[in-house]
RNA sequence: GCCGAGGUGGCGGAGUGGCCACGCGACAGCCUGCAGAGCUGUUUUAUAUGGGUUCAAAUCCCAUCCUCGGCUCCA
């Protein structure tokens, strides 16, 4: 049974889909005027990890993400690049794609664009005239937030008298309260525009999210996602848009995540302290990443620091090597397997019992709200266990083995972790196997003869090949470096 | 000003009343020709501060200090 904490009521809550077997949930994407940095990924992984517990546990989940293509940054980037909104957001979603791809991160449903559905929400907005929640000044027109009696109760605020003085001040002189907001901007001068009842014009960055989500997902959904910093004013203004008109929840669960932080301040592109995720991803295995990204619960802030990500990558090699250390138990097993049948023993059973301890422990620590950090720790434990056993090199049966296997990349699915060790070999590297078969054995006869020397150049040699050779008790063994 | 989150060992990070997180680092040992990986053990009363409730508190209550976020674009 899943917990979720839902923003709007505050407390966790179990989670029961609207549909049965069927979750639909939609995260707010990004506005493509420029490159993904890590506070981004901090979200996207978040919500990624989330969706896949979601299959894992058997949901068909229909996710849909938006792209955000039209607003002010995009028109004010697009002017300054000397380029057009269309080609910017060309540009930075195939680089999103990019970014994301590379970090593991499952595409979603759909990634429906804001100019794409420029009609969509037009009449949705005129329906909101139409209902008196909406009016129209001076070609633009706005919410009336009066009208709306649930206002605030996502954020639990309402707009203040104070930020009156930082909003634009033609909107504020068009506006019966300072409270209102936009849902279609009249054109100025010089800009991208769209026909409308009101004039020439496009829509206001809320609206869009309030109309992909009905047209794709229906009303409500189950889920719908973002920043922390997303909750006000945008989804409070996404509720009183959409349960304007449906009368209706919108959203049965809220869900936000945390910020990433240097130095204990958010990362973003306005205080300049951001890494994009080029750049992370060119100095850190894009796992590695990811591991430190879902270290902490999605809830809580990440600090950013190389020691931290210096962190995550020892951490990953450890489970590396254990898979490692698992696979090439059960290939040398099933070959002693296929000469003399071994009926399991009381070792396999103290291996079935940590298997069930790590499903059950994962399962509560995802299903508690997606506790990553405590799922993450029933993994190690498991990992442990498992290690300490096979380095006792007890005979465990190759099925036993084959269940573990199985166990842990399953588990590796929903953290997107550890996907390329799962993989069988390929073709290649069953030739790479057998020339360093060969030179593991001229090193071993050299190291009989006391012929250190050849031993290590052979070893240091590969090495530089980016193959690495371990002496274990039974042999020696290589891996990719 | 208003609203919200949080302060846990050398570090990261869990934990909503009683026992144990987990990891990184450090130290010692096993194994090894050396290395690596792995294993075993250690890292003495870690829970911002001061009170209180309780047989028992990181966990509940009160006060204080500090940090961060939202109220303007932001994942």
């Amino acid at each position: 049974m899943i917990k979720i904490y839902n923003t709007l009521t505050r407390k966790k809550e179990t989670f029961k889909p609207l549909h049965a077997g069927e979750v639909r949930m939609y995260v707010c994407g990004p506005t493509v005027y420029d490159s993904s940095h890590l506070g981004h990924a901090r979200s996207i992984v978040a919500f990624d990890v989330i969706r896949r517990y979601l299959e894992y546990k058997g949901y068909d989940v229909r996710f849909i993400q938006n792209f955000t293509d039209i607003d002010d940054k995009m028109i004010q980037r697009a002017q300054e690049q000397k380029t057009t909104t269309e080609k910017l957001a060309t540009k930075y979603i195939q680089e999103y794609f990019e970014d994301f791809d590379k970090l593991g991160v499952k595409r979603a449903t759909g990634f429906p664009k804001a100019t794409e559905h420029i009609q969509e929400m037009i009449e949705h907005i005129q329906k909101l005239v139409e209902k008196s929640f909406a009016y129209e000044a001076n070609g633009s027109v706005y919410f009336r937030v009066s009208k709306f009696k649930n206002y605030g109760k996502l954020s639990r605020q309402e707009k203040g008298e104070k930020e009156a003085e930082d909003q634009d001040a033609g909107e504020v002189e068009e506006k019966e309260h300072p409270q209102d907001f936009v849902l279609w901007k009249a054109m100025k001068p010089g800009e991208p525009s769209w026909d409308s009842p009101w004039g020439k014009g496009r829509p206001g960055w809320h609206i869009e999210c309030s109309v992909m989500s009905k047209q794709y997902l229906g009303e409500p959904i189950d889920i719908h996602g973002g920043g922390l910093d997303l909750v006000f004013p945008h989804h409070e203004n996404e509720i009183a848009q959409s349960e304007a008109l449906s009368g209706q929840p919108f959203v049965r669960y809220w869900m936000h995540n945390g910020f990433l932080t240097v130095n204990k301040e958010k990362m973003s592109k306005s205080l300049g302290n951001f890494f994009t995720i080029q750049e992370i991803t060119a100095k850190y295995h894009p796992e590695v990443v990811r591991l430190f990204l879902i270290s902490s619960q999605y809830r809580s802030p990440i600090d950013f620091s190389d020691a931290q990500l210096e962190e995550a990558k020892t951490r990953l090699a450890r489970i590396h090597n254990s898979i490692d250390l698992l696979q090439r138990h059960l290939r040398e097993t099933r070959v002693e397997e296929a000469k003399n049948p071994v009926k399991p023993s009381t070792v396999d059973s103290e291996l079935w019992e940590a298997l069930s301890t790590l499903q059950t422990e994962f399962e509560n620590a995802m299903d508690d709200d997606f506790n990553t950090p405590i799922a993450l720790a029933s993994l190690n434990t498991f990992l442990t266990k498992m290690n300490s056993i096979l380095s006792r090199n007890d005979s465990v049966t190759a099925g036993t083995l084959q269940k573990i296997l199985e166990i842990l990349d399953a588990i590796g699915e929903v953290f997107g972790l550890y996907r390329q060790r799962m993989k069988p070999e390929s073709s290649d590297e069953g030739v790479t196997d057998g020339l360093v078969q060969l030179l593991i054995q001229l090193r071993n006869q050299a190291r009989k003869q006391k012929d250190f020397e050849t031993a290590d150049r052979i070893r240091d040699q590969l090495k530089d090949l980016g193959i690495v050779l371990e002496d274990e008790k039974t042999g020696t063994v290589w891996k990719w470096a």
